[in-house]
DNA sequence: CATTGCTGTTAGTATATGCTAATTTCAAAC
DNA sequence: GTTTGAAATTAGCATATACTAACAGCAATG
């Protein structure tokens, strides 16, 4: 498992995450995501077959091969290390950890994500309730677009892609919508396309396509509140 | 102050502990230290002096510009401050964190450096002794060579170049010769251009070219183990 | 079936970082 | 003062990472 740079990394990592949300990992996605031009991502994704990272299929999607797998699961774990580390330890905002968890992920050694491991506890999660590698979502996860009005749902994953815009992060954190937290679904309306939800923090209401990205579990009606009061 | 890439830091960074260690910074020492070749060092100092991080004068000394000097007090801040929280946080033993912060230095965004600084309680020296920018040693600080023999002498410092080797650092701390640690020194040979210590650990022995770079503050005799026991 | 449009690919460049080999410069030593 | 050796520099090259412009391929759509 030879080094990589930074921006290999960051392929990995988002071809990653691609699979992780089940969206299909072809070279413009990627170029979207990591805003660079398809030019770019071909020659690096050739290098990347070439060492041996991935593969590309006849229908030209992107897989990972064994050893890139392993190495994004590596990148992914550290940052979300960092993340639980940067939010309870240091105490920045769970909204604004994943920037700068961004930079730190590319430069920990095996040591020190093993000492880092140890010292917070092993966490299972990070702040944004994404799992690490090899721990799951429960089964009965569903995302608040599957939700139904009048159903109380306690947020369990923000979906990493919305962890980009910081403004966005910053809004759902004011509305307390963060994992633990419980909502109670009001409405979906078609028209405004977003959901209302009601917690005992407020109301707020949510545009389907972030609705898409929060996963949330249901709560049996006598159970309401009495874990996040 | 703009962003700068890794290479460009580590440059930086090395001219600043050549300042520091009162050592020229020519380009040749820059090769040496950094481990590439002469040409590389030349166009890399042309591209440093384009952005005016560097000055070259007539006798080709590198000296920093006041941007290249605030930036890389800024780098080695937060190398230390990597190498202190790794050290006394997460474990690392003092003699291996160097390697460890060498990548986390460039990774560590300014809002981390300042959570990190005052989760650590603000920290005026890292675990090899070397004080943070804007921190000096004490005004009777010498050289473990300039120590005379007789001398009780508590270990202040020990150089940031033989941070370097770890092989080295591993032998110093077996031998108890690090910060805050008290040694007499019994002898200076000539002949084997060695120093002889005595500890209440057992003897140990250093070269000339080791005991130059170990900075050491004399214990007067009536106040030894006092604070070290 | 032809058109439209997204996706992928090629061509041509640019910059930062690295190398070796060869040459220049300059001060110190003979 | 000429020689010598270290230091600096130039020439020539390679790779990773980026871009724009242009073109090819192919599926959906009219």
């Amino acid at each position: 498992m030879t080094e990589h740079s930074k921006v290999i990394e960051e392929y990995l990592l988002t071809l990653y995450k691609l699979n992780r949300a089940g969206e299909p990992a072809k070279a413009v996605t990627l170029a979207k995501r990591l805003d660079t031009s398809p030019p770019t991502v071909h020659a690096t994704i050739l290098r990347m077959q070439r060492d041996g990272l991935v593969n590309v299929t006849k229908t030209k999607e992107l897989a990972l091969t064994k050893e890139g797998q392993s190495i994004a699961e590596d990148i992914a774990y550290r940052h979300n290390l960092s993340e639980y580390f940067l939010c309870n330890t240091l105490g920045i905002p769970w909204y604004e950890v994943h920037q700068h968890a961004h930079r730190l992920e590319h430069a920990m050694t095996p040591i020190v994500v093993e000492k880092l491991a140890e010292f917070l506890g092993k966490p299972k999660f990070c702040p944004h309730g994404t799992p690490m590698p090899g721990t799951e979502l429960p089964e009965n996860t569903i995302t608040l677009m599957e939700a139904q009005p009048g159903m109380t749902v306690e947020v369990a994953m923000i979906g990493e892609v919305l962890e980009d815009s910081v403004d966005l992060m910053k809004i759902l954190h004011e509305h307390k919508v963060m994992p633990g937290k419980q909502h109670k679904v009001i409405e979906k309306t078609e028209v405004m396309r977003s959901i209302s939800l009601e917690s005992k923090d407020g109301p707020s209401s949510l545009p389907f396509h972030v609705a898409e990205k929060i996963f949330v579990i249901e709560i049996p009606k006598d159970k309401k509140r009495s874990i996040q009061p």
